[in-house]
DNA sequence: ACGAGAACCTGTTTGC
DNA sequence: TGCAAACAGGTTCTCG
């Protein structure tokens, strides 16, 4: 479900309910999600405080007193929401995980398809974790750039689609912005990673900021069942130019072409003919 | 070593 | 109407 958009805005919903709080208590409901629940997750939460929660590609983190932190992942379904604490929790269809805070509030996630994954390491050690030690740099971060991203594709055999998909050449795209990025661009999808020009990766660079940027402000993508840390539909699926819009006029001033649909690595790519090349 | 494709799991939509 | 197939925002493993 989630991309970087709605992952940014998910922390950033959470981050005043639940930084600086205790928690009080703590329980997980299924031993198993993409990885296995760590038998001692309530263990690992209880009476700790949680001090910042921070985002590195797709993943949460909150970061604990006692310098360990908790690593949360939403895969494709999953949904992380503070809710009132009144009575005893009887956990919903697809509650896996669920924390009581220090304040009346309740941390839960919740996750049909189970891509999703919770894990703990330790405060130092995260750079080296298994989960990050490949991460390619933020893209809305100075670190990220034309010549960046022209170096990483040059090494890719892959369409330029797939390429920007690999987490290793920049961290966070996945499908919806990867096609969003490519329009705004005016890059053709099946283009070969290492054929673009410096210049082209550059307006690429550029426009994958862009996207983004735009996402985060309109709060992320509803399309099934990503919601805001409140429950809030995000909306900046009614701004997507080509995703989801097989068959629709290219939103292009003056382009008579429509946007064709295709499939990539088991993933639909759209974009526009007339526009990417 | 790299890339393509399958696999993980459940729910919803589409097509016969 | 009913059932099967296709598809969905991600990541990782296997195979060639």
């Amino acid at each position: 479900m989630p991309e970087l958009p709605e992952v940014e805005t998910v922390r950033r919903g959470l981050a005043p309910h639940l930084e600086g709080r205790k928690v009080l208590g703590a329980k997980a409901f299924s031993p198993m999600l993409r990885i296995p629940v760590p038998a001692d997750f309530a263990d690992r939460l209880e009476g700790r405080t949680i001090e910042r929660l921070t985002r590195r590609a797709k993943y949460l983190l909150a970061e604990l007193s006692g310098e360990e932190t908790m690593i949360l992942h939403l895969g494709m379904s999953g949904q992380l929401r503070v809710v009132e604490a009144k009575g005893d929790f009887r956990p919903a269809r697809h509650d896996h995980l669920m924390a009581e805070l220090e304040g009346g509030k309740r941390l839960v996630f919740n996750d049909p398809r189970r891509f999703g994954l919770v894990a703990f390491a330790s405060r130092g050690a995260l750079g080296a974790h298994p989960f990050f030690a490949g991460l390619g740099p933020e893209p809305l971060g100075n670190e990220f750039s034309g010549p960046v991203l022209h170096a990483a594709l040059n090494n890719c055999k892959t369409a330029v689609k797939q390429a920007l998909l690999d987490q290793r050449v920049v961290a966070g795209l996945g499908n919806i912005y990867a096609s969003e990025a490519l329009f705004r661009a005016g890059i053709n999808p099946r283009r070969r990673a290492s054929s673009l020009s410096g210049v082209r990766a550059g307006r690429l660079a550029k426009s994958v900021k862009a996207v983004l940027r735009d996402a985060i402000r309109s709060g992320g993508s509803s399309l099934r069942n990503y919601v805001q840390a409140d429950g809030a539909f995000g909306l900046f699926q009614h701004r997507f130019e080509v995703y989801e819009r097989e068959g629709k006029p290219c939103p292009r001033e003056g382009c008579p072409g429509a946007i064709r649909r295709f499939t990539q690595g088991a993933r639909s790519t759209y974009y526009c003919p007339r526009c990417q090349r």
